[in-house]
DNA sequence: CACTGGCACCGTCTGGGGAAGAGTGCTATA
DNA sequence: TATAGCACTCTTCCCCAGACGGTGCCAGTG
C-alpha cells in the first residue's frame, strides 16, 4: 500500500538489498551488517549498512526477526528483488539440450506421460517440488472415436485424441443404444470429424441441436446426442502432476510437521493449488507468487514459479516449481521459462 | 530366536500384556506398573504387576526405553500379542454397508477408479495410509481391441477389458502396419478372442507363433506379430495408490522430518512398498507385518496389514493400511479383511 | 553532510544445577 | 507367592548466568 515499489532507492541501497537477499537465500538466516558489508563488496563500515538497513526497513523491504538478530527480507523485499533487482543466470546449452531430449523421449507416452516427465525434470533440476498442470483437451484434435455399449443406458466412449491420447468416460444417455447403432453414430462422427479440434466439434454438435430437431433424421439426432455427451468438456481432467515434494522437507521453514501436513494436504486436495496455477495461468511469461501473495495461508513462507506452455501459440497449460520463498530465484525462473517453451513444442501437433 | 513365541505365560501374563499394549496403543507413551495394574482390572499391587514384567521383558516382549521409564511392547511382543490375544471387533454392520455401496458406485469409473476409492475409504476408516495395487490383468477378458498406426512402425493398441477398462500402449513393430492392414487385425482378435481372458490368449497366439510360421497366411503372421505384444504381460501395469499419507504425520512416532522423508519417499519411489505387497499377496487372508519384520528399513515402528482381494477364487491384488506399530488392530484388521471382500466382490465379472 | 567508530543495550542461545516426578529393582515380610 | 517399603535411577522442567551477535544512537571527522 504505503511506500511505492518503484521508490527510487539509491544505487547503494539496491546494492545492498541484493546482496542481503542473496546471502538471506544463501543461509536463511538473518543477516547482520558486518556480513552483509563483506559481502555486498562496498568499501563502507557495518555502521553505514546499518544505516541504509534501517531506511529499508521502514520502507517494508526488510525486517528484524526480533530486536537483535540481523535482517530478512520480507515478501515486499523480495518482490522489489524480483521484479527490479534480479539478474537472472541462462541455463547451460547442454542441459536445455538434455531436457530436450528427455521431454521428446517421453512425450512418447503421451501426454500424460510428458507431464509427469516435466514435473519429475522440474524437481530434479531445481531440488523443489514440480508441478504440472495437464493440458486442456481444448486444443487438441480428434483422431478416432468410438462406443460400446454398457448396461443400462450407458455407453463407454473412447476418444483417441493427438494421434496417441486416450481417453475414455462413461456416458449416461437417455434410452438404450445397442451395438450396431453405436457404430453407425461412430463412423459418422469419425467421417465428419477426424483431424478437427474438440471444441469444434463441440460447437457443430449444439448448434446442430438447436436447429430443427424434425428436420435430422434418426441418425444425426443419435449422434447428436450421444456425441454432446462424449465431447463435452471433460472437468475432471482438470488436474495436475507434482513430483519432489519431499523435497520441500529439506527446509527449515518447514520442519514443522503441522506446516507440512498443511502443505501436503492442499497437494492432495488440489483445489487451492488448482485456482492458484489457473490464475498463472492469465498471463504470458514467468510468474511469480511470494508468500502470501497468492492468498492461501498454506502458501506462507512459499513462493511459486511458474510459466504457461502454448501449443500453436494457444496456451494450454501451467508449469512450475513450489518452494520456500528463500529459492535461488536467478538460477529456477530461467529453468522455468525454458522447461515451459519445451513442453509447448514438444506438445506440437506437427511433430 | 530364543524364546518361542507359543511359550506357555500364564494366564495372569497375557492379561497384563494384553492390557500394557492396548494402553500402548492408546497413549504411545510407556506405561509403568502402577497404571498398568489399575488398567489390567486385577486386584494385584504394582509390586506384583512388576515381578510379572520382569518375566516379560525377559522374554522380549516388552522393554523399557530407559531404567526409569515404564515398558513398552517390542516388536515380538506386538506380534504375540497379535497373533494370541488379539480379540477382533468386529465393523458394524451399517459401516459394511455404506462401503459396500461406496465402493460399488465407484466401481463404475473402472478399475482404476475402484482402487482410488478403495485406499481413500482405508485411510479413511483407519486414519493411516490406505494402500491398494492395482488388479493385475491377467484374470481380465478381451471385450475389444482396436489399433491404430503411429508414424515409424509404431502402433497405438487400444484394449477394452472387463466391460469398462480401457487400456492404451504404444507397440514398435518390426515392419510398417497401414490402417487397413490393422483393422483386418483387429477384426480378425475381436472376432476370436472377445470374451478371453487374456493370459489365454497369449497362450494361442504363443503356440500359434511355435507352430511352423509357414503353414500360416500372411494375416494370420500380422495377427501373431501385433497381438503377440499387444497382449504381452503388462509390467508397468504392476502400480498401487496410496491415499491418506497425511495421516501419518499425527503421529509422534513419525514427527521426524528425516524418518518421515524417508518414508515418503519409500512411497513414491514404489519399489520397496511394491515387493512387500507382492510378498503379502502370496498368502490368503489378513497379514501383518510389524516393524522390522518386513525386512525394510524404512518401516521401523511401522506396521503394514494387508488382505489379498480374489476374483473368482484368483487373487487379483492387494489392499492395506500402514501406521505406526501402535495402532488399533482390533478395529483395523477387520477394516481391511472387509474391504478386501468387498472390492473383490465389486470387481466380480459376473456384475 | 555523509560516513565512521564507539558504546550501551537487548534478545537469543547454551550449559549447568537443582528439584520434581515417575518408575524400577531389591528385600524383608505375612 | 504376593505385598509393602525403600533406595535408586533417569528424565524433564525450570531457572539462571554468561556468551554472542546484532542493533540504535551519538559524537567525531574528512
Amino acid at each position: 500500500m504505503s511506500p511505492p515499489l518503484e521508490h527510487d532507492l539509491g544505487e547503494r541501497a539496491r546494492t545492498l538489498l541484493r546482496a542481503l537477499v542473496h546471502c538471506y537465500i544463501r543461509d536463511g538466516k538473518p543477516v547482520g551488517s558486518r556480513s552483509l558489508a563483506r559481502e555486498a563488496g562496498l568499501a563502507v563500515s557495518p555502521a553505514t549498512v546499518r544505516n541504509v538497513m534501517a531506511d529499508l526497513e521502514h520502507y517494508g523491504y526488510i525486517t528484524s526477526p526480533h530486536t537483535s538478530a540481523g535482517r530478512v527480507p520480507t515478501d515486499r523485499g523480495l518482490r522489489f528483488y524480483v521484479d527490479c533487482l534480479l539478474q537472472v543466470q541462462p541455463m547451460g546449452r547442454e542441459t536445455v539440450e538434455r531436457l530436450r531430449r528427455r521431454l521428446a523421449r517421453d512425450r512418447e507416452e503421451g501426454t500424460d506421460g510428458l507431464a509427469d516427465s516435466a514435473s519429475d525434470l522440474l524437481s530434479q533440476l531445481t531440488n523443489l517440488a514440480g508441478v504440472v498442470t495437464v493440458p486442456r483437451r481444448e486444443w487438441a484434435v480428434l483422431r478416432h472415436v468410438e462406443f460400446l455399449p454398457l448396461s443400462e443406458r450407458r455407453v463407454l466412449a473412447i476418444l483417441v485424441i493427438n494421434q496417441r491420447d486416450v481417453q475414455n468416460r462413461v456416458l449416461h444417455t437417455d434410452r438404450e443404444f445397442d451395438e450396431a447403432e453405436l457404430q453407425r453414430i461412430a463412423n459418422y462422427l469419425n467421417a465428419e470429424f477426424a483431424g478437427v479440434e474438440l471444441s469444434r466439434i463441440r460447437e457443430s454438435l449444439v448448434s446442430a441441436m438447436q436447429a430443427d430437431q424434425q428436420r435430422l433424421d434418426a441418425l444425426m439426432r443419435s449422434v447428436v446426442e450421444v456425441g454432446e455427451k462424449a465431447f463435452a468438456e471433460d472437468r475432471t481432467n482438470s488436474g495436475y502432476v507434482v513430483a519432489g515434494q519431499t523435497n520441500l522437507m529439506d527446509f527449515e521453514e518447514l520442519s514443522d510437521v503441522e506446516r507440512l501436513r498443511e502443505l501436503f494436504e492442499a497437494f492432495t486436495q488440489k483445489r487451492d493449488i488448482l485456482h492458484l496455477l489457473d490464475r498463472c495461468a492469465r498471463a504470458d511469461g514467468v510468474q511469480i507468487y511470494i508468500g502470501q501473495e497468492a492468498g492461501y495461508e498454506v502458501f506462507d513462507g512459499l513462493s511459486l514459479v511458474t510459466a504457461r506452455y502454448a501449443v500453436d501459440g494457444e496456451p494450454a497449460g501451467v508449469l512450475g516449481v513450489i518452494g520456500p520463498s528463500r529459492m535461488a530465484y536467478d538460477r529456477i525462473v530461467p529453468i522455468v521459462d525454458v522447461t515451459a517453451r519445451l513442453v509447448g513444442s514438444a506438445l506440437n501437433p506437427s511433430r
